[in-house]
DNA sequence: AGTAGAAGGTCAAAAAAAGTCAAAGTAAAG
DNA sequence: CTTTACTTTGACTTTTTTTGACCTTCTACT
C-alpha cells in the first residue's frame, strides 16, 4: 500500500542508481508522469532527498530549467559533518560559529584550506553581529558552505 | 537538456577558446546558425560574457557590422586577486557576485572546491537578497574570503 | 553631402520552468 | 473515535529564457 509519494521515490531511487549518483529531472515532465501536481514532486524532494539522508538538490528555473539529486557518499566524515549540519538550527553568534569550524577542523572534517574561508565567511567582519538577523545570516552561511563541502 | 542559451554559450566559449580570447561574430548570421531572435544573441552575452566574468564586448553597426568579445587575460596572480578584491566595493548581486567567483576559477586562481564553498557562502540561500544591506554582507563575505585564501 | 539598406541595440511582453505555502484529504496512533 | 502525522492539490510567486517590435548607427553608393 505504498502511496504515490513513495513510487516517486522508488521511481527517482531507481534513476539514480542506473545514473551513478546524479540524475536531472524536469519537475513539471515528472509530475505529468505519475499524474500529480508538480508541488508533489517537491514534496518528494523535500521528505525523501535531504541532506541527512545524503542527497543534494540543484535546480534552475526557466526555459530548460531542471532540477538535479545528488547522491553524497557516506564515508564517516561526511557522517560527521552531516550531523553538525543538521544541528545547525538557532541563530550562532560569531564565537559559536568560529567554534563550530575550528571543531570541523580539529577532527579531520575540513582542510586547513577550508577552515581559513569559512572562518573569514561567518566573521563579524564579514557579517556583522549583534542582532538576530546578522546571525541567522552567519547560520546559512555556515550550513550551506558545509552542505557544499560534503557534496565535493 | 541545455537551454539554447546554454548551447549558444558553449559554442561561443569553444570559438574563444580556439581563437585564444578573441572572436567575432555576426550577430544575425549566429541567430541564424540557432535558428533564433538576433536579440537572443544579446540575452547570452548579457548573461553570460559579463566583465564580472572577465570578458569585454565590442560591436559595430551597419555594413559591415559585427560583434567582438574579449577574453580579458589577467597579468600576474597576485595582481589580478589585488584588483579583484579592490573592485569589491559597491554592493554585489547573487549574480554579480557569482560571476567574479567563476572568473576566478575559470583563471585558476582558484580551485574548483574553492568555488563550490564561495558559492555557497554567498549565494542567495545563504544570505538572501534585494536589499542592499545583505548585498553589502555578500560583498564582504567574497572580500573577507579571497583575502583570506591569498592572505593578504 | 544625402540617403537607402545593413547591421546591431533595447526593452518589454510572453512563455517556460521551478518554488512556496496553506488548505483539504487520508492514514496511523492512542 | 479523536488526535496527530503525513499526503495530495491548487493557487500564487519568482526566476530565467525566448520572441518580436521598434530604435540607432554605420557603410556605401549616388
Amino acid at each position: 500500500m505504498s502511496s504515490l509519494s513513495d513510487k516517486i521515490e522508488n521511481y527517482l531511487r531507481e534513476l539514480i542508481k542506473r545514473y551513478e549518483g546524479e540524475v536531472e529531472i524536469k519537475r513539471n515532465r515528472l509530475a505529468d508522469d505519475f499524474n500529480c501536481a508538480p508541488s508533489q514532486i517537491n514534496y518528494v524532494l523535500d521528505t525523501r532527498f535531504t541532506v541527512e539522508r545524503g542527497y543534494i538538490i540543484e535546480s534552475r528555473r526557466g526555459g530548460g530549467g531542471f532540477v538535479r539529486i545528488i547522491k553524497v557518499k557516506l564515508n564517516s566524515k561526511n557522517e560527521a559533518i552531516k550531523n553538525i549540519i543538521k544541528q545547525l538550527e538557532s541563530p550562532l553568534q560569531p564565537k559559536e560559529a568560529k567554534g563550530i569550524v575550528k571543531r570541523l577542523f580539529d577532527n579531520n572534517l575540513i582542510s586547513q584550506r577550508d577552515r581559513i574561508i569559512l572562518e573569514a565567511a561567518i566573521s563579524k567582519k564579514s557579517i556583522g553581529f549583534n542582532d538576530d538577523e546578522k546571525n541567522n545570516i552567519r547560520t546559512q552561511v555556515l550550513k550551506n558552505t558545509l552542505k557544499a563541502i560534503f557534496k565535493i
